[in-house]
DNA sequence: ACAACATGCAACATTTATGTTGCATGTTAC
DNA sequence: GTAACATGCAACATAAATGTTGCATGTTGT
């Protein structure tokens, strides 16, 4: 599951373990980013000393669940093909498939780009296809020529942030969810014409 | 400054003191929550034990410094009038109001709302007020008919952040900002026609 | 079956932040 | 000027989280 910081294969067990400290470390930082060892180990249902077994540091284990996450999203936004599928369409698979990812990995993916060089890589390399993304969709008339992609940017991450909080795992649940980040963004919520800056 | 943490009036220079370590707490805290009240006296330049005699705990600070930030944001919304001015012009008020008061407090205002019953009775009431500006601004036909309104306020809420975020105190560019903010918010980035949900 | 591995438990060591006190040395208000 | 107030400094006390170790008891793979 992590090749850097387990050299040896581990037993089928142990695995297990590790899957469950990584899954209980999500929930309860989630709710409580300064959460101690101990309360991870007792939502993961074992004792602290096989947390502090299974990674050397508290840091290691919140970097390791960074690392598992960031793996997720730069696969999420990957598998949308945003730079070969028509701008919409990516942008539309790009938005559900994060949004499966972040909701349930809230935590993990809120952490701010930690030292490990091939999560900043994963990071910088989501943002650089987020921005050539928006780039095409600019010169397909999809976004507005004055346009601040930056800001565009910015604004489509946060909007899927929001969109991501509420906890509830229904099934079309993402759909529905994606196509209201989407067409926030691209229309806002105001009607047409009557407006400030235009 | 802070009617209840503080029952005698401070003498000049410790009312000073006291302004100090609230700026340096937002000024450190802001880019390190965690920090230690070590790091905010050092920031405010004093000494640690000045702090532990201003504020009887580092969450009395904290505390006191979400009070301080609450009262002007609470200030800042009502006094654009988002119950009778037009919704146009309340919302634009609003923003430009809010976003001068979080660009140099974004720690303090970033708060979950803590037990002091003042600051949690100070947001629901700002929060009452957007609903009602929104739902104003909906009978006016300033936002769509079908627009969900709890939706739009968290993603107004999220452009404020986002636009209080660039560090830059220029003299006008709050009123672009609260511009920027509006106008994606009401229509957002795209280009008229031809997206998804219409 | 058996050897290697994994866990729980208890005990311990270490570190770090928090909060307190006494005292000497300024500052302020009147 | 003087008395009350405020600060810095050093020292201390406390608490809480982290990280380690040894040992007994299970569990897994072959």
């Amino acid at each position: 599951m992590d090749q850097k910081s387990q050299q040896r294969p581990l037993r089928a067990d142990a695995e297990r373990t590790v899957r469950a400290i990584l899954e209980a470390a999500e929930r309860v930082l989630s709710s409580n980013p300064a959460a101690t060892v101990e309360q991870i180990a007792e939502a993961a249902g074992v004792a602290r000393t096989t947390v502090h077994r299974r990674f050397t540091s508290r840091e290691a284990l919140v970097d390791a669940l960074t690392a598992w996450a960031t793996r997720q999203f730069h696969e999420a936004v990957t598998s949308a093909h945003p730079d070969t599928a028509p701008p919409l369409v990516a942008l539309y698979q790009a938005t559900a498939n994060v949004l499966r990812v972040k909701i349930g990995w809230g935590f993990a993916m809120s952490r701010t780009t930690p030292e490990d060089p091939d999560v900043a890589r994963a990071h910088a390399d989501v943002l650089d296809q987020c921005d050539r993304l928006f780039q095409r969709a600019l010169e397909a008339g999809v976004l507005r020529p004055d346009t601040d992609l930056a800001w565009a940017r910015r604004v489509y991450y946060a909007l899927i942030h929001e969109a991501a909080q509420n906890r509830s795992d229904e099934a079309g649940d993402v759909d529905e969810r994606a196509t209201l980040v989407v067409d926030t963004l691209l229309r806002g919520v105001g009607r047409q014409g009557s407006f400030l800056s235009s």
